[in-house]
DNA sequence: GCGACAG
DNA sequence: ATCTTGTCGC
């Protein structure tokens, strides 16, 4: 009996997550979908004219969870919320929780989804003004088997501009690691190259995001951004190979799980 | 048939 | 994801 609940429990889990994942994807938007202006790479420009001008993006989130080694079933998801312009951190928030559904490739998003929104929506009713304007993921948007990885169901289920970041390249549609490494090695000096599956649509970008970095991080369109803008924030925020907003949201997840130890906040 | 497979 | 030391370089 066991068994069989068991078996039933993970064929419906399948079976309604492909559903979910294609219900979900009907409301994906894949092109600039917000009122603010992305500031050009450069300083901006003040006209001195005091007209009314766009407001511009300032607050760019960044999320990811990180796990405890003794049991990995303890999850800290981490919030954090950067100004562009300095790459300060102006917000971090945390929640650890016990997670029941297991990492599965392609459903990611199930795993993790639940404790990233409910990060998102405490700051959301608190009307924090440092709610992020955008919001980088640690993991792929439709960079996906089914084209909606967790970067496309975070955006959707937050109502959020959002970028999928890869540290490693998913393999879909035939794509494969030595393939892009190649390409990256065929110009002289070859910042990134577009990431087209079998059907011929562009997935994402594999892209070296500082000059000293040999291995790519792969990103695609979460939600509401397109490709091309998706590629210039990120180009904005990185410091180092993986942008900021993930990098200081992995970093402070560890260190938080280091100094609060076994504090579940739900069972 | 075997291996590969975001975090 | 996590386990891990030193090491090379700016």
């Amino acid at each position: 009996m066991g068994n069989f609940l068991a078996s039933f429990k993970f064929c419906s889990l399948s079976v309604l997550n492909f559903r979910i994942q294609d219900e979900l994807k009907r409301k994906l938007i894949t092109e600039d979908d917000f009122p603010w202006e992305i500031p050009s790479s450069s300083s901006s420009v003040d006209f001195g004219d005091g007209g009314e001008r766009k407001e511009g993006l300032k607050y760019v989130g960044g999320v990811d969870i990180s796990f405890l080694k003794e049991d990995p079933s303890i999850a800290c998801g981490t919030l954090v919320v950067l100004e562009l312009d300095s790459l300060n951190v102006v917000y971090d928030d945390f929640s650890v929780d016990m997670l029941h559904i297991p990492y599965v490739p392609g459903f990611l998003a199930f795993r993790e989804v639940p404790i990233l929104l409910k990060l998102l929506e405490k700051m959301k009713k608190n009307a924090h003004p440092f709610y992020p304007q955008l919001l980088m993921v640690d993991g792929n948007g439709i960079l996906h088997p089914r084209g909606f990885g967790l970067a496309c169901h975070l955006g959707v289920m937050a109502d959020l501009p959002t970028i999928g970041i890869g540290k490693n390249l998913h393999h879909v549609e035939g794509l494969n690691h030595s393939e892009v490494r190649d390409q990256l090695d065929a110009g002289d000096d070859k910042q990134s190259v577009y990431l087209y599956g079998n059907s011929g649509h562009t997935l994402g970008v594999a892209m070296r995001s500082t000059l000293g970095a040999l291995k790519p991080i792969f990103l695609s369109i979460g939600h509401r951004i397109s490709l091309t803008t998706a590629m210039k924030v990120v180009k904005m925020t990185c410091n180092y190979r993986v942008p900021e907003p993930i990098r200081q949201a992995d970093l402070r997840s560890r260190e938080y799980l280091r100094k609060h130890p076994f504090v579940p906040q739900c069972l």
